[in-house]
DNA sequence: GCTAAACCCTATAGTTAGTGTAGAGTCAAT
DNA sequence: ATTGACTCTACACTAACTATAGGGTTTAGC
């Protein structure tokens, strides 16, 4: 599999894939006569690991953490967990805020019930 | 009022206001003798509107664009909610990503009911 | 066998909204 | 006079990519 089919697979873009290469996240992949990068499904599976991670929004610090604790079999997990759990806690923070700024912004929004030129603009003048 | 005043005034660093001033967006401070920027109220507006724009997530081109337009009184104003209107889409789809994200999280992390070893850890197999 | 499209390679710079660092000058108080 | 707190500039760094430049390779059609 070349790195094209690989990053269709799994769905991102070649560069992407050398990105993590290089950040360490994947190992150096074999290459062909001419240099191109070849990949199996273990490499596949690796990647489907870091973009399902990525989905839940771990940074590639966290995942490279994760894939280290995997491939070492005897490490207790609760590492994983508590990452987990704090993004848990951060998503929740998160949709608190825009809750906030959902009210912050249609209260401002209200301000300008009917459009006209920016020197009386209720909105501007309110921020 | 020197640029350490301005800045807690609004509750940012010095050097976000500098950072401000390079991208434009604060127009260029007097200077002492000595060099240093000084301030007076026009500044401190500008800059708290800066912030509370910033607050609602409008990026500093964003901002850039609304101080143009608040510059020139005889602009309409419609770009102005149709910038909000952008953002609290964009919150409110932020906010359905998240809960979706909380879900799967959620659900993740109650593969993990006793904590072990990585080797039989049912949130990394998941994932 | 030739050519063009589609792919691959590396290296470098840019993106956002700042933060961190280094090295140097200035101001107020002791 | 010297300490500490402030200011100045310029440069490098952050996260997770994206874009660009300039080149080599493979594949499909003719």
């Amino acid at each position: 599999m070349k790195i094209g089919d690989l990053a269709k697979a799994v769905g991102c873009q070649p560069v992407t894939i050398r990105f993590y290469e290089r950040k360490g996240l994947l190992g150096n992949a074999t290459r062909t006569e001419s240099n191109y990068r070849v990949y199996g499904l273990e490499a596949l599976e690796r990647l489907a690991f870091i973009r399902n991670c990525r989905a839940l929004g771990l940074t590639l610090q966290e995942i490279a953490r994760l894939i280290a604790i995997q491939d070492d079999a005897g490490t207790p997990c609760h590492e994983v967990n508590d990452c987990l759990d704090k993004h848990l806690a951060d998503a929740r923070l998160q949709m608190q805020k825009l809750k906030l700024l959902e009210k912050d912004l249609t209260w401002l929004r209200n301000r300008c019930l009917n459009p006209g030129m920016s020197a009386e603009c209720g909105v501007l003048s309110e921020l």
